[in-house]
RNA sequence: GCGGCUGUAGUCCAGUGGCAGGACACAGGCCCCCCAAGCCUGUAACCCGGGUUCGAAUCCCGGCAGCCGCACCA
């Protein structure tokens, strides 16, 4: 028996949303091509979040390389730790974990831990054959920049990235001021070792992120009350050790009782749920599920995934949404030796008492000579306590000097202090959106029996659906196909994608469309040819109104932008 | 990566050493006054590579892909 997941993927297939590449040659695993449809709807999907992420929101978006070069995967820790150490026995071919052969070790390179296998003797635990080299498995595909092999590149394995390595032309960009937001949507890679479930792990897939930069001491939102009582389906970490299910809970009342670490945390989690849900996730499938300390990245400071309920995969992540704290900025900073920090102006100047210990060179110089700077080096860090004797003993290499209280002066001055430079904390959600669109089309998917037939409809959201409005002439009759082009002509000059189809039978026409998630359908009939008006039928009811010619395009376009629903269009024209 | 099962038109299935078939879908036409059901015609497939054989979709070996389990999944 067909499950769910069959289903979709029989439409999806057939219909042109989704195809496996290089199908030709045998295909591969991991790999997925967008049809026609498939694209159409990704791109309304990807408009969608812009939508909500760039527009209302106002984060700006970046573009970045594919292609990093070695230092960023470097800085990053991606080429450390997303690579395992991997020796092959010569003798049985078994692959084993270098590092895990040896003992206590860690974090050294390869050719290291190649060394020490051949040095200490170890033979492969299997058969006791000898060892080959040790070789790296890295989840990053690789490849070369130029000619020639000594200029290594990566392809990203996530677009974060891109945004860190920009973080002083973007800070400069907002005005040198946190907190501020960059978004990037494009493509990501990982070559897993063996991906399985369709498109819900890809070697090569799409990311939407956010990098939402904020002061460390400062993570309260200040929109918060937008959602504050906002019921959100939630599953803590402690909840999950003891095996309970998510909870419905007040998204305040999470924040406050710490269960959620912060504002802005909170607020990303109900922005990314209010986003899945007018996608057109089924609510009732949804939950944010908090890492367990386990699996959270050794530098996130709380990390909750949206995760969607599936037929056949069960629970799947479809965003993952972390505090990665200074992480990643400090990593880069450390790695080129730029001062990527922000500097924060205090609400008021702090006023502050610095203690400057002057040392008379004139007198010590003479004293000491080629040492003195040591010397006066080694008073001015001494307690100041020390520094009011009369005389002052300090030790240098091993030897003391005395000095004269007399050549030490200290003076006391108050400053004003404006502010300080600190570096920022990233809150980055991320969003999968494969899985989503995988995830919308399951949810979307509905079968029901008319007459004895099954009809299988995608009910997909207006503004997601590739195909959003068709024209069909009740039949294929001259006098009625030139007003239906007539229509079509409209609707596409006002902008919509809109599709033209007068085969067969109408029924069979409105069958074709449901299954494509075509939420609207425009029949020209007899009396279209009498007084001018059409009729929209709408694909979730099948009910129809009649709806003067004239007024086509407003119609349409309220229907997509879903500024209107068929509830409405009852209320205001004929219903039929 | 390891083990099990599977691979035939777009889809689902039959064919198991001797001309590759059906249903649905699709295309063209007829028909059709609102929900896949009528008629005619047409397009369309043996996963890839090697071997055995006079002859392989069928038997054997290898690869690839899919499903299930294990492993992997910062």
């Amino acid at each position: 028996m067909a499950d769910l997941y069959e289903k979709v993927m029989d439409v999806a297939k057939r219909r042109g949303f989704l195809w496996p590449s290089f199908e030709i040659y045998g295909g591969s695993a991991g790999f997925y091509d967008y049809g026609p449809l498939g694209t159409g709807m990704k791109r309304r999907l990807e408009s969608f979040w812009r939508r909500i992420y760039c527009i209302e929101e106002g984060f700006h978006e970046i573009e970045t390389t594919l292609i990093g070069i070695e230092s960023v995967f470097d800085a990053s820790g991606h080429l450390k730790c997303f690579t395992d150490p991997i020796v092959v026995c010569k003798k049985c071919g078994e692959a084993f974990r270098a590092d895990h052969l040896l003992d206590g070790v860690r974090d050294i390179s390869i050719p290291e831990i190649d060394k020490l296998v051949k040095s200490s003797g170890v033979v492969c635990p299997a058969c006791g054959g000898e060892l080959g080299d040790v070789e790296e498995y890295n989840l990053m595909f690789s490849t070369h920049i130029g000619p020639g092999s000594k200029r290594r590149g990566y392809l990203r394995p996530e677009t974060a990235q891109g945004i860190f390595t920009n973080f002083e032309r973007l800070l400069r960009f907002y005005g040198g001021k946190l907190p501020f937001g960059i978004v990037q949507i494009g493509k990501a890679f990982r070559n897993e070792i063996s991906p399985r479930q369709g498109v819900i792990r890809l070697r090569e897939f799409t990311q939407a992120e956010l990098e939402l930069f904020v002061h460390p001491n400062d993570k309260k939102h200040p929109n918060f009350d937008r959602f504050s009582s906002k019921r959100i389906p939630l599953l803590p970490a402690p909840n999950q050790i003891k095996g309970e299910d998510a909870v419905e809970m007040k998204l305040k009342d999470a924040v406050e009782n710490g269960i959620i670490a912060h504002e802005v945390l909170g607020y990303h989690i109900a922005l990314c749920w209010d986003f899945l849900i007018r996608a057109g996730l089924d609510p009732k499938k949804l939950r944010f599920r908090q890492h367990l300390p386990e699996e959270m990245a050794h530098y996130a400071a709380d990390c909750w995934d949206a995760e969607a309920l599936t037929e056949r995969f069960g629970w799947i992540e479809l965003v993952g949404i972390a505090d990665r704290t200074d992480y990643d900025i400090k990593a880069h900073a450390l790695k080129s030796g730029k001062e990527l920090k922000v500097f924060c102006e205090y609400k008021k100047p702090k006023k502050k008492t610095i203690v400057d210990v002057r040392v008379d060179m004139g007198k010590l110089g003479p004293l000491f000579k080629e040492e003195s700077s040591k010397v006066a080096d080694a008073i001015k860090k001494l307690p100041k306590e020390e520094l009011e004797k009369d005389k002052i003993k300090v030790e240098v290499d091993g030897k003391t000097f005395e000095v004269d209280g007399g050549v030490v002066e200290v003076v006391q001055r108050e400053i004003e202090v404006k502010g300080e430079k600190v570096t920022p904390h990233v809150v980055e959600p991320s969003f999968g959106i494969d899985r989503i669109m995988y995830t919308l089309l399951e949810h979307s998917y509905y079968e029901d029996f008319v007459e004895g037939e099954i009809r299988k409809v995608l009910k997909l959201r207006p503004k997601l659906a590739p195909i959003p409005i068709a024209v069909l002439p009740l039949m294929s009759k001259p006098e009625l196909i030139d007003p239906a082009k007539k229509i079509v002509h409209e609707i596409r000059k006002s902008g919509f994608m809109c599709e033209y189809d007068e085969r067969g039978f109408i029924g069979k026409r409105y069958r074709r469309f449901d299954e494509i998630g075509t939420p609207y359908c425009i029949t020209t009939d007899y009396q279209t040819l009498e007084d001018d008006t059409v009729t929209i039928r709408d694909r979730d009811t099948m009910r129809q109104v009649r709806v003067p010619m004239k007024e086509i395009n407003k119609v349409v376009h309220n229907l997509i932008l879903e500024t209107w629903n068929f509830e409405k269009m009852r209320e205001r024209y004929i219903n039929i």
